[in-house]
DNA sequence: TGCAGTTTTAGAATTGTTCTAAACTGCTTG
DNA sequence: CAAGCAGTTTAGAACAATTCTAAAACTGCA
């Protein structure tokens, strides 16, 4: 929700089980206290750095990794060698503009699929991930 | 289709203008001369060197990149950080096996998805990956 | 305030992929 | 069928994204 306070990060910290660290609160402001959207590490590492709340690389990649796990974030994964990050962790689904690596949500309620196989014996499912490709 | 023939996959490689070298038609056969399979490129290196028709790292992604972008192939994004090609370039869609980075085509004749919203202006449909993510 | 355990960091290491420049091959033509 | 040239292959260097390492800096608690 893009009207939390600091406060409200530093719970939301706790509960997920993460020390509310000074580095930790200011990737979270930057992720949590605006619309959703999708950064990279290089996106937020720079947009840190331009806030003035300069974070080093590795916390960038460690922290991602971290909020990903305590489904804080959800990882998308488009485009060879490259990961996306996604604030919106509800269920949608992704256009992706193939020649430009823009990445959009849509939401997922008027999307039906229907006729999916049923997943293989001694697995359950985690996720079913549509992404629609287009080009410019 | 498994039942080509060599002189098959050397017809099929020049009308997508690639002249059939002995590497290529040793790649060529190691992945069109059997059922569809997902390779990556080191497994197709490592599969190439066990028939004794060794070819180097860097002519496995040439090759690979070139029939990709010949239609011989269609590239699979599934996990950061390594890419499976997949010599089914039928319609289709997948399972991915998270826990252990398994990979399974499934058919899509029986799936249908609707509600999909239009692609932004100035965009064209390249197409729609349905990606089911399950783990063990 | 002191201390144990966490977290951060710079830089090195790793991994997957692409680039480079030189050697080689397949095809055409004389 | 030899020569020549464009297209290919190759080893190794270079690159890009990410993870690891070990030391320094913090955090929270007694």
């Amino acid at each position: 929700m893009s009207g939390a306070t600091s406060s409200d990060l530093a719970a939301r910290l706790r509960s997920a089980g993460l020390r509310p660290t000074r580095q930790r609160v200011a990737l979270a402001r930057a992720l949590f206290e605006r619309e959703h959207h999708h950064v990279t590490a290089e996106s937020l590492h720079a947009e840190a750095k331009a806030a003035r709340n300069p974070v080093s690389l590795a916390t960038v990649y460690n922290t991602l990794n971290q909020f990903r796990d305590a489904g804080l974030l959800r990882e998308v994964v488009v485009a060879p060698g490259r990961s996306y990050f996604d604030t919106n962790t509800g269920h949608h689904h992704h256009f992706y503009v193939e020649t430009d690596g823009e990445l959009h949500d849509f939401p997922s309620d008027k999307v039906t699929i229907e006729g999916l196989p049923v997943p293989p014996k001694g697995t359950k499912l985690s996720r079913v991930d549509v992404i629609v490709r287009v080009r410019r």
